[in-house]
DNA sequence: TCCGATTCTCATATGCAGATGAGAAAAGGG
DNA sequence: CCCTTTTCTCATCTGCATATGAGAATCGGA
């Protein structure tokens, strides 16, 4: 479903905007609240950082602070930290760069599919996770639901 | 989106369903018609073959041919044999092992996140990409549509 | 029996997961 | 104003899984 290293990140993201004050969390805190390993989550914290999704502070009182609001941050844009995506080299079908012009008779289908997977994490907020109501997407969807 | 194993194998299922001829295909063939490695696809090619999705044979007039109607294979049966996924472990809130009596808050709206990502390659088969008509998904999701 | 193609096995590269340690910045005490 | 503590930051290292490559072994048909 998701690497482990963006599993780490949104659990991360939870924790942090689940502290209701606005006081920092060490990267310590955040990694036994959520069972990551301490020194990788660093390293993940810090991409986080890069990215603009956290703010970090050095030093005492230093940590990290969710820097967007749960409400605007999609766990699209907390995956897509990690799980960047390989550029398609080539259509489905042939060889050929398959695009929007010269589209294979697989292209709509398999653009269709890819939006829809991402769309499952684009329309989806942290907030949402957290407000745990009012589910907008099917829950009981008739699948052999493993994982 | 795939693993390249993955993607690897949803090319090749994809040529060996267009060969209309009952002939099978040799893997250098395939191969050669995906873009994929050769020695590297026999690997794959044999571990479908495993998984029941295609048939072998050896020795000359030998090779590959697809073992299910393409109207009855769906992209998920392909991915699962590569993608595997890890056992979740715990909950996305807190350390709990969360299942459908104890959930946690973000249980539901994750779960309906997971069911649709895998609806999204579990309701697709394999005919659906080559028949290219018809796409009961759509197709012009509002999202910033890389990859 | 012989050839060709699959299939198995070993070797290597690349990247991710995870660990460790040195260094830099910030805050507070002296 | 300096020093120490605390914490993030960064570079490096190892193990492991995956990706890839090449050759040997094996099987089936002619």
């Amino acid at each position: 479903m998701l690497s482990s290293t963006s599993d780490y990140a949104l659990r991360a993201i939870l924790v942090l905007a689940q502290a209701t004050d606005g006081r920092p969390l060490r990267a310590d805190q955040i990694a036994r609240a959520t069972g990551s390993p301490a020194n990788y989550l660093a390293k993940t914290l810090n991409a986080l950082a890069k990215a603009g999704l956290v703010t970090s502070a050095r030093g005492p009182f230093g940590g990290f602070v969710l820097a967007v609001p749960a409400a605007e941050l999609s766990l699209a844009r907390i995956t897509d930290c990690f799980d960047e995506p390989r550029p398609q080299t080539r259509c489905l079908l042939g060889n050929a760069p398959c695009d929007q012009r010269n589209a294979c008779s697989a292209h709509k289908r398999w653009t269709a599919i890819k939006n829809a997977r991402r769309a499952a994490l684009a329309d989806t907020t942290v907030a949402d996770l957290l407000g745990g109501s009012a589910a907008s997407l099917p829950t009981d969807v008739s699948l052999s639901s493993h994982q």
